[in-house]
RNA sequence: GGGCGAUUAGCUCAGUUGGUUCAGAGCACCUGCCUUACAAGCAGGGGGUCGACGGUUCGAAUCCGCCAUCGCCCACCA
């Protein structure tokens, strides 16, 4: 690097180091005797494309991982994707139907075939985007959850938890997504409120043959187009209203089926008209009443959300098309009382928003129990701890309240259930068709492998994910439990930290935390940082069709890799949520522009062995040095803290403030006949090594503008990088040299502050007289940084000028002919008052028996302080204030 | 309906077991500067009764109670 351009290009500069860490594989790890930190990436979709979120996460990842290796850890972050089921097969499907191709019309290896080939083509698309963004994951470990190995790990699972009886088979009402034609998780139903109508309708009582009589009850519903399915009216027991309906039978508006009359302590009497219909195939607590009563199960809505042919009416319609007409019919025969304005939470599918369909259906199931209980006492045990705490709360509730989980999905693109029918209905599950076929003839000897039918279902994504801490990196542990880990596995395992966000902690890291204690009989991970969700500047969530999410690769593009990553981080606190503004890049980019520029001004220095080195440069350097020392240790908390925006906003203040505006203006060379006079050999090179520690402390944040700076700082060989040069070590700093600068600096702020004040140029000199005491080796930068020549005396004389007090120390800008005495007598008088009352709150602190009684003595003592420092203020003040009147 | 969390400067947030001159930081804002590293900059400056009320304490932004507002999670009132 010859000539440093004024402003400095990320873009030039991000795919030249990107490129030297590849071809180094600088990020790939393998095991060795050093200690491992470990990183799986919570793998996004394999149908994801960039967003910020995944900016957010990833640049966190990274940041650890960096932080990790430079500390002299083995870090290894695993990449990866998530083969993602219902996603990707809608994608998939969607795409085919736009070449014309119905999924209907394929057999199920057809569809893989398309399946794969679009996973091929445009599959993983975001591993590539996160090199744009500096990520050093080790790619030669990249993993998919749909990979050969990891698949079979998963089938492994599956014949594991059913052996173990934990696995069982059954119809129970589960939750529908009609879009998407399958069943989903609990957790995958987000519940919304939502606006509907409530229905009030007649129900015309039955004169036993099954013709209406005059009498009738009303029931309300949200769901008139279910009355089909109607098994039963159902009151309280205790409502005596409804007494009189005790054995009688009711007939179903428009079709005019009987049905009866019950009573369950289910039905609240207050709400609604304490009439309720039971239609137990669509609604989960009817089906339970149903079940109670044994009541008829009538299912009149098929797969796709439309009414078949059991509803007698109305055949073939979508349920939301059938509850508008049939209103409507309700109406012209006379059944419908009333429509009231009704709000209440309806269950959509996070995949596809579709309304929820409670539906009954033959599903797998895995027992949670014993699962939940293991994993509440990982995090209980702080084996594993949450960042921030308070999700601890949220995970113990979720535990103690586990419900079985639904594991089997009705699609194609997962992996497939490894259950095999016999002829005669029964199940064997097994790891592969041959096994099956074995396990089936010990039932039947003569059954043949045609006679055998595998489940048509795929598993839940979340039951491949939940072994990714373990399968990446032996993916034969899994439902082995007398496999002995691999090397890899041995090594890496428990990984250090996750980063993720607390909508997943369900389907994600509670299901690692079973796996891992089930599988490994460990915790999978110690510490858990949840980040939160990144939301545009006014707190809306970014989405498509608000079009406020940005494109994360076009602010790389503009502001580079590492002003994007301090623009993410600089917002990111733990577990709040992120308010994105684009402006906090422009931030990220100045910050990049100043670390630049600071670097022309040491790359311009011109050295001169012989040279002394001046007092007010070795005052300089002398401070610098404690001040690194001092930050070092701040950040190393931060980072054990995951205060990671903290620790960034302690580097920036220390290389801006600290280094820019104090070190490197003390140091910088005057001009000398226009030209800059050469640094002597002392202050290049300390200012070097500072340079250099500031570069390696914020490489973590900003790994490229760091390595091309570094590389270009000293001569390096092929192959060094700063990613593996040693963090700056933590060394405790000198309290007292810290304390001396500071008043220091706070000197020269005042004497600026006359400046500004007086409207007095920085080059015009001043003279500033300071009492004897003033700490006497930070003088000499008093008098460079304020532009002003010192002298100590005794007394101030007889000078005009304005006076100064810098904490107890007391100062005097010669100013004659500028003062305006009046006006720094008011000044003055006000800075008293506000000292005496100072004062006398301190006193009357001290004078409180109970506070001298109870208070420890330290807190006492800098009462004692504050009252000297104030008395000497006062004094000081007062005599000032004599000496101009 | 249940639970959890939040409320501090215009904005985003720190404030670690109650006590350092504790009311802070960054950004934004105002004033003055194109001073030979940087105008993506330099120097200086203003700004908050710490959501409300009550309590505990010698002492409360910090602990307790209650209220208000907001957010999140869980939940079957048709």
């Amino acid at each position: 690097m010859k000539e440093l351009a004024a402003k400095y290009n990320a873009a030039e500069v991000e795919d030249k180091w990107y490129a030297y860490w590849l071809d180094h594989k600088f990020f790939h790890s393998e095991p060795n005797e050093k200690e491992p930190y470990t990183i799986v990436i919570p793998p996004p979709n394999v149908t994801d494309i960039l967003h910020m979120g995944h900016v957010l996460n990833n640049t966190l990842n990274d940041v650890l991982i960096r932080n990790a290796r430079m500390h002299g850890k083995n870090a290894c972050w695993v990449p990866g994707t998530d083969h993602a089921s219902i996603a990707t097969e809608s994608k998939v499907v969607a795409r085919l139907k736009e070449q014309g191709i119905r999924k209907e019309d394929l057999t199920r290896e057809e569809f893989l075939t398309h399946a794969w080939q679009w996973k091929e083509e445009h599959g993983g698309i975001i591993l590539k985007q996160l090199r744009k963004l500096g990520c050093s994951c080790d790619w030669d470990r990249t993993r998919f959850t749909m990979e050969p190995a990891l698949s079979e790990a998963v089938i492994n699972t599956f014949v594991y938890f059913y052996k173990k009886g934990w696995i069982y088979k059954g119809v129970r009402m589960v939750n529908w997504d009609p879009e998407a034609l399958t069943a989903v998780s609990d957790d995958e139903v987000i519940h919304k409120d939502t606006q509907s109508h409530f229905y009030h309708l007649r129900y015309y009582i039955s004169d036993g043959k099954g013709n209406p009589t005059d009498a009738y009850l009303v029931i309300a519903t949200t769901r008139p187009e279910t009355i089909m399915a109607d098994a039963a009216i159902c009151v309280n027991p205790a409502d005596e209203r409804h007494h009189h309906l005790r054995g009688k039978k009711v007939l179903i508006p428009l079709i005019n089926r009987e049905i009866p009359v019950i009573e369950d302590d289910y039905v609240e009497m207050d709400f609604g008209t304490g009439c309720l219909k039971v239609t137990p195939a669509h609604d989960v607590h009817d089906y339970e009443i149903g079940l109670r009563h044994n009541l008829e199960v009538l299912d009149i809505i098929d797969e796709h959300g439309r009414l078949n042919e059991k509803a007698q009416i109305l055949v073939g319609e979508d349920r939301f098309v059938a509850r508008k007409k049939i209103v409507k019919m309700l109406e012209e025969a006379g059944n419908l009382e009333k429509v009231e304005q009704y709000t209440s939470p309806v269950g959509y599918s996070e995949r596809t928003n579709a309304v929820i369909e409670p539906r009954l259906s033959a599903q797998w199931f895995l027992k949670m129990s014993e699962l939940a209980q293991m994993a509440m006492e990982t995090v209980d045990s702080g084996r594993t701890r949450f960042i921030p705490e308070k999700y601890v709360n949220t995970y113990r509730h979720w535990m103690e309240n586990a419900r079985d989980w639904c594991i089997s999905r009705q699609l194609w693109w997962g992996q497939r259930i490894p259950a095999w029918y016999l002829p005669d209905g029964r199940v064997v599950v097994e790891p592969n068709a041959e096994a099956a076929l074995k396990a089936a003839q010990a039932i039947c000897p003569d059954i043949k492998a045609e006679d055998l039918h595998q489940d048509e279902d795929v598993l839940d994504t979340w039951f491949s994910s939940w072994l990714w801490p373990i399968s990446v990196f032996d993916p034969d542990m899994p439902g082995h439990p007398d496999h002995q880990p691999n090397k890899d596995l041995a090594y890496y395992y428990p990984t250090s930290d996750l980063v993720t966000g607390p909508d997943i902690i369900f389907f994600w890291v509670a299901r690692m935390i079973m796996a891992g204690e089930e599988f490994m009989g460990r915790e999978p991970f110690s510490n858990v940082y949840f980040t939160g969700i990144v939301r545009d500047k006014i707190g809306r969530k970014m989405s498509k069709t608000l079009g406020n999410s940005p494109d994360p690769l076009k602010l790389i593009e503009q502001y580079g890799a590492d002003a994007v990553r301090i623009g993410m981080l600089l917002c990111s606190s733990a577990g709040n949520d992120i308010f994105y503004d684009e402006a906090q890049i422009q931030q990220g980019a100045a910050f990049c522009n100043k670390i630049w520029n600071a670097y022309r001004l040491v790359k311009g220095f011109s050295v001169d062995e012989k040279a002394p080195q001046s007092p007010v440069s070795a005052a300089a350097v002398r401070w610098f040095g404690e001040k690194l020392k001092e930050t070092v240790a701040i950040v190393e908390d931060c980072y054990g803290k995951f205060r990671i925006s903290e620790a960034l906003m302690t580097i920036y203040r220390l290389f801006w403030d600290d280094f820019c505006s104090w070190y490197l203006e003390a140091v910088k060379p005057a001009f000398v006949d226009g030209k800059a006079a050469p640094t002597d050999a002392a202050t290049h090179a300390a200012t070097l090594s500072y340079f250099e520690a500031l570069l390696k402390l914020i490489h973590p944040v900003m790994p490229f503008i760091t390595e091309e700076l570094w590389q270009d700082l000293s001569p390096r060989a092929e192959g060094e990088t700063i990613m593996y040069a040693a963090a700056p070590s933590v060394e405790k700093a000198d309290e007292a040299v810290l304390t001396d600068f500071a008043i220091a600096f706070e000197t020269v702020n005042a004497v600026r502050g006359v400046r500004a004040q007086k409207n007095i140029a920085p080059k015009e000199p001043l003279t500033l007289l300071l009492k004897s005491g003033y700490p006497e080796g930070v003088i000499p930068l008093v008098e460079k940084l304020s532009n002003a020549a010192v002298r100590l005396v005794s007394e101030f004389g007889q000078g005009q000028g304005i006076s100064l007090l810098v904490r107890t120390y007391e100062g005097f800008v010669l100013l004659e002919g500028l003062v305006n005495a009046d006006e720094e007598i008011a000044k003055l008088e006000k800075d008293l008052a506000y000292q005496q009352n100072f004062l006398a709150g301190v006193r009357k602190k001290l004078s409180n028996e109970r506070f001298v009684a109870n208070a420890p003595a330290a807190v006492i003592d800098n009462e004692r302080k504050k009252e000297a420092d104030a008395l000497s203020r006062i004094e000081i003040i007062e005599s000032q204030l004599k000496a101009l009147k």
